[in-house]
DNA sequence: CGGCTCACG
DNA sequence: ACGTACGTGAGCCGG
């Protein structure tokens, strides 16, 4: 058994690394004791990287388990009688603490030490929920952070060591890459295990302080309850994963990779090298007399750092093409702009797409893309490793790839217009409220109200606009860019927007007022602390709206828990849910996912619909498979 | 590692 | 005093 001690915060600290079987003893003990006093443990593992599902067999290197004030070390690498006395550990402890322990430890546990997300789930206290319940905030937006060291300087000690960083510098001191190192440094290294026993002893201590800064803050407790759930209802979507059509991705890969090569090399005849490298195409496209002037506009496109834009909308005007890659035969399109786009739409959609989904496959066949439950400042989730929240949706190509297990379907439901009920729901909009009662389109229903009985195809999309920029906190300059209308018509409508719905903008100057008595924090109505930026006040609004729709995915989720529907369910989607359910229960999982979508906020329905597809997520974008 | 671009809701 | 479009993940370039 190798020894570690040391001080944090004047309150010392001491930590075992098994070594040999005969070390477990003393091991088992330590657990024992910690189970029969009912002491929460910390625990965390060591692995090999991030892919939990891809990466195979010998994934989990180490386990730890500690309390405040002593840690042990499991090196699982090792041999089997390690991998179950951390099993058997995992199971006997009555109550647990980890640090993202549903998005990240809860999976490598349930995969690799045969210990299942449930059991562990239904006693886990997770600091990272904690922490972001507290302050959901990254670093870099002027949070705490939600890392294990950020969170240990401020609650713990601020001379606390910062073991991601640490042991980033000795892969480096190893010449190893950071994305090898983890898989590649020794065990025993010491450093390796110094840290690895930190960490647990930084999440023991954590975990008190947070609750009680909780506790002071009046975070009501059913809130970490229902986002301990969340998490959990996500791991276990993560764990099912989605099949991938790895044939066709194959394929894809190929075809994107060759039509990137080929405009690559058009636009190589006209002197750019690098299509991603918008110096090179902004230098020839002047060259070839190109203003980077938009239709309507008088100056041209720029970049917040001043250099001449060519985004995607740029260089479709420019190649005389509409936001569906239609010719709309305006000018003569220019070929360069033409090749640029294509080949880097190829060459992204191989990378991100293609690419990623080959690289997170599992030995079955399946991706697990990861699923952050409370990742955004307003809670809404992200998806990572491969993003598949972020997939083309007006191409049905990519969404080809994903199928539903064999013998299934998928299944799509999303919320209707779910923001505008929200914001219709918060702010008490009291004509919005009659009108979705009455299951009118509320964008149309908006335009009369704005532009009378004879509205126009045209009126609609301006009132749309309107009212997804309320929702944004827009002002006309920008609504009238993002729906093509002039600016005078957009604040006529917007004036007379605020006057048929006085409520909008009275809630969100009282929201403004509460947050800022409340030391710039607004909250929810469920309890969400959502911090905002004093030079960005007005985004109050936004946060509001943005962070109750995400709990009505969230209140969603856990209704379809009760319901026994977790099983179908494979990915959140913001305001949609996709599932997958054998061909002959379709029709009657699609109308219980429906359902418990379906619920009334505030005097608000609050509606989804469900859709059914064939086989692969592709097929509900008009696809024949 | 910041800037830019682009994919989604 | 005034007005401000929100939230993500990922890849590439160039310093």
């Amino acid at each position: 058994m190798r020894h570690y001690s040391g001080s944090l915060n004047g309150q010392p600290w001491d930590g075992y690394v098994v070594e040999r079987p005969d070390d477990l003893e003393p091991f088992r003990a330590w657990v024992r004791r910690q189970a029969e006093s009912r002491t929460p443990v910390a625990v965390d593992t060591e692995t090999c990287g991030l892919k939990i599902y891809a990466w195979g067999p010998g994934f989990l290197r180490m386990a730890q388990f500690g309390n405040e004030t002593d840690a042990f070390a499991l090196p699982i690498e090792r041999g089997s009688v390690y991998t179950e006395a951390a099993a058997w550990a995992l199971r006997i402890l009555p109550d647990i603490t980890g640090h993202n322990w549903a998005g990240f430890d809860a999976l490598v546990s349930d995969e690799h030490l045969g210990v299942s997300i449930e059991e562990t789930c239904a006693k886990a206290t997770d600091t990272q929920i904690l922490a972001k319940l507290i302050d959901p905030r990254q670093k870099m937006e002027g949070g705490t952070g939600s890392g294990l060291k950020d969170l240990s300087a401020v609650y713990i000690d601020p001379a606390a060591p910062d073991t991601q960083d640490g042991l980033k510098a000795v892969f480096k001191s190893l010449k190893l890459k950071i994305a090898e190192g983890f898989a590649k440094i020794p065990l025993d290294h010491p450093i390796y295990q110094e840290y690895g026993l930190l960490d647990v002893i930084l999440t023991s201590r954590l975990r008190p302080r947070l609750e009680r800064t909780l506790e002071k803050l009046g975070v009501p407790k059913r809130l970490s309850v229902y986002e301990h759930r969340v998490a959990r209802i996500c791991a276990q979507m993560v764990r099912v994963g989605m099949v991938l059509d790895e044939d066709y991705t194959v394929n894809l890969q190929a075809d994107l990779a060759y039509d990137a090569d080929r405009f690559a090399e058009l636009a190589a005849g006209h002197g750019v090298t690098s299509v991603n490298s918008p110096r090179q195409v902004t230098e020839a496209l002047l060259g070839m007399g190109e203003d980077f002037i938009l239709p309507g506009r008088s100056a041209p496109e720029r970049t917040d750092s001043g250099a001449l834009k060519a985004d995607k909308a740029v260089l479709q005007f420019m190649a005389d093409l509409d936001r569906d890659w239609k010719p709309i035969r305006s000018r003569k399109p220019n070929p360069l702009a033409d090749a640029v786009l294509r080949s880097k739409r190829a060459g992204k959609w191989r990378s991100a797409y293609a690419d990623n989904f080959l690289s997170n496959v599992d030995a079955g066949g399946r991706i697990h893309a990861n699923v952050q439950s409370m990742q955004a400042r307003t809670f809404r989730m992200s998806v990572t490793n491969p993003a598949v929240q972020t997939l083309p949706s007006g191409d049905k190509m990519i969404r080809r790839a994903l199928l539903a297990d064999e013998g299934h379907v998928m299944i799509s439901t999303d919320f209707q217009a779910v923001e505008m009920r929200v914001l219709a729901a918060l702010a008490d909009v009291k004509r919005m409220k009659v009108a979705i009662a009455a299951g009118e389109d509320l964008h149309s229903f908006t335009a009369r109200l704005v532009f009378g009985d004879n509205f126009t195809d045209k009126d609609r999309k301006v009132a749309k606009g309107i009212g997804f920029s309320k929702v944004f906190g827009g002002g006309a300059a920008t609504t009238a860019r993002q729906t093509g209308a002039p600016i005078e018509a957009v604040q006529r409508a917007m004036a007379k927007y605020d006057q048929v719905y006085p409520e909008v903008g009275r809630a969100a100057k009282d929201w403004r007022i509460e947050a800022f008595n409340n030391r710039m924090v607004a909250v929810s109505i469920t309890g969400h602390r959502l911090p905002l930026d004093r030079d960005r006040t007005y985004a109050v609004t936004n946060y509001l709206v943005q962070s109750t729709a995400r709990d009505c995915l969230g209140q969603s989720l856990v209704t379809m828990d009760d319901a026994g529907l977790v099983p179908f369910l494979r990915l959140p989607i913001h305001d949609e849910v996709l599932a997958s359910a054998p061909k002959s229960d379709a029709q009657d999982v699609a109308r219980e996912i429906q359902r418990c979508m379906t619920f009334n906020l505030r005097g608000v329905p609050i509606e989804a619909e469900a859709e059914i597809g064939l086989r692969s997520w592709g097929s509900l974008y008009g696809a024949d498979y």
